[in-house]
RNA sequence: GGAGAAGUGGCCGAGAGGCCGAAGGCGCUCCCCUGCUAAGGGAGUACAUGGUUUAUCCCGUGUCGAGGGUUCGAAUCCCUCCUUCUCCGCCA
């Protein structure tokens, strides 16, 4: 969320930052709506104040044993008054709300321009393409050949886009999800996190994946008391974010450093037809994720740290990839800067994305009021930072299409094999 | 799942229709006193938001778990929900 008093004072600068990730902010209507909420708001509180003080000189007359009928006889219709306006005004404001809810951040100013994934720039590289000195198989075509993934029992129990895993891959699966815990906890200073993996509406609202997203998102019926439903995680992010919502942490505690492991579930909605084959994008998958709180002067700086530590992961496995800035129209509705990384695929012959880096600066702490209290004592909004570090699934999928050898065996990275028991290689 | 109890500022805790944004204590900040230590005295100390503009000040409004209701007036009374605790049951 934007800070009001920035879209009330400077709207048309707002507009214009926005108009660079292709967002159109309807700067009339807002203007519209703020006048009227301006008038309407000082006079449902001009009635409130009647009402509080004619209250307080009915309490004093009855205290001193006064006849207070005619006093309440002034303030007789009072009441109706002030709870239509109050009904008005709060019929405007969730309509103003709504409109800043569906407001996405503003960009960073290090973020090129650009429309698409295509305008994306490249930041640095490392390794080089793998070298086959036959032709290379994908992970599906490798997968099915060991019985180490199986779309159809996968199919069978749930539906598509989702895989059963089997033996060796189960295990290099798990493999991988201790060994980027342990690498983010043992060397980068990170505190591991367990959380639930269904969270309710306000911790959705709070990281920005409501109202806007909802079609992303699987919402779960039944079973949960009240009228609050439940939505399957999409990303650890959610809960490790909401942790600070309406918390004012001391500064002192700053920063913070969070990382979980969790399996995310995506509908996927409006992606039909895209990467139907293997594991590249799957209704549920499993994530390593690094989350900061930080001070907002500390936050640019942060991105750059946990960028780095995802980066790491894939140095130490030894897969080759790139770090590209995303472009205006390319970066996500809640974050102001986003670095992805993208892993070299031998079986798609390219760079695909694996890690997704950003600094939401205070659009998501505004939204949560996640909060710090800071040198003057004062509560201010900190700085939310999150990253994968990395996605599980697709970091398997590197490793088996990377390490493949001639006879459809899969070398175990070094860096793994302490966590398959000291096995070197994955064979039928 | 059943029975009961409770949610008040950074923390503890009083408050039971009006004089309550809220006693008192702890903590914190500033000042005074004190040779050091220990102790003592004084002042200040919630958040959001409107007027209102970088900020301060001032005035107002809202907030005592959340949302409704009763009332001229609600932390206080009523309803619904959420959460926590105790006991019983069940369970990985």
């Amino acid at each position: 969320m934007l800070d009001i008093k920035l879209l009330r004072n400077d709207i048309n600068a707002v507009a214009e930052q926005l108009a660079r990730r292709g967002f159109e902010l309807d700067v009339d209507k807002f203007q519209a709506l703020e006048d009227k909420r301006k008038i309407l708001q000082t006079a449902t509180q001009d009635l409130q104040n009647q009402r509080n003080t004619r209250s307080k000189a009915i309490g004093q007359a009855k205290a001193k044993g006064e006849d207070i009928q005619p006093l309440l006889a002034e303030v007789a219709d009072l009441g109706d008054q002030l709870k239509a306006a109050e009904q008005k005004l709060s019929e405007l404001q969730a309509e103003i709300d709504s409109i800043v809810m569906g407001i996405p951040n503003l960009l960073d100013e290090s973020v090129p321009e650009g429309n698409s994934e295509d305008d994306n720039v490249e930041i640095s590289k490392w390794g080089e393409p793998t070298q086959f000195d036959f032709e290379p198989k994908d992970h599906v075509d490798l997968g099915l050949s060991h019985g180490w993934m199986d779309f159809e029992a996968a199919s069978k129990l749930t539906g598509s886009r989702f895989v059963v895993m089997r033996d060796g891959m189960a295990r290099l699966h798990r493999a991988l999800i201790q060994f980027m815990l342990d690498t983010h906890t043992a060397e980068h200073g990170y505190k591991e996190v367990y959380v639930p993996y269904m969270v309710n509406e306000e911790s959705l609202l709070g990281t920005g994946q409501l109202p806007k997203f909802a079609e992303d998102l699987f919402k779960l019926e039944g079973g949960q008391k009240g009228e609050q439903n439940y939505y399957l995680i999409p990303t650890a992010e959610v809960p490790v974010t909401n942790l600070v919502r309406g918390e004012i942490v001391p500064g002192d505690d700053l920063p913070m450093k969070y990382t979980a492991h969790t399996p995310c579930f995506r509908s996927e909605a409006g992606s039909y037809g895209r990467d139907t084959r293997g594991l590249i994008r799957q209704h549920q998958f499993e994530k390593v994720e690094l989350l900061h709180f930080v001070k907002p002067d500390d936050s640019m700086q942060a991105l750059e740290n946990l960028t780095r530590h995802a980066e790491i992961i894939l140095e130490k496995l030894e897969l080759p990839y790139r770090k590209v800035i995303l472009c205006a129209g390319d970066t996500g509705f809640s974050a102001s800067k986003t670095y992805d990384l993208e892993v070299w695929l031998p079986g798609q012959d390219t760079y695909r994305e694996i890690s997704s880096c950003s600094n939401m600066k205070d659009f998501q702490a505004r939204r949560m009021q996640a909060r710090f209290r800071n040198e003057a004592g004062k509560p201010a909004l900190l700085h939310t930072l999150n990253g994968s570090g990395l996605a599980v699934g697709r970091t398997l999928v590197a490793v088996v299409e990377n390490y493949q050898q001639a006879d459809g065996s899969i070398r175990i990275p070094q860096a793994l094999q302490a966590y398959m028991g000291g096995l070197e290689d994955l064979t039928i």
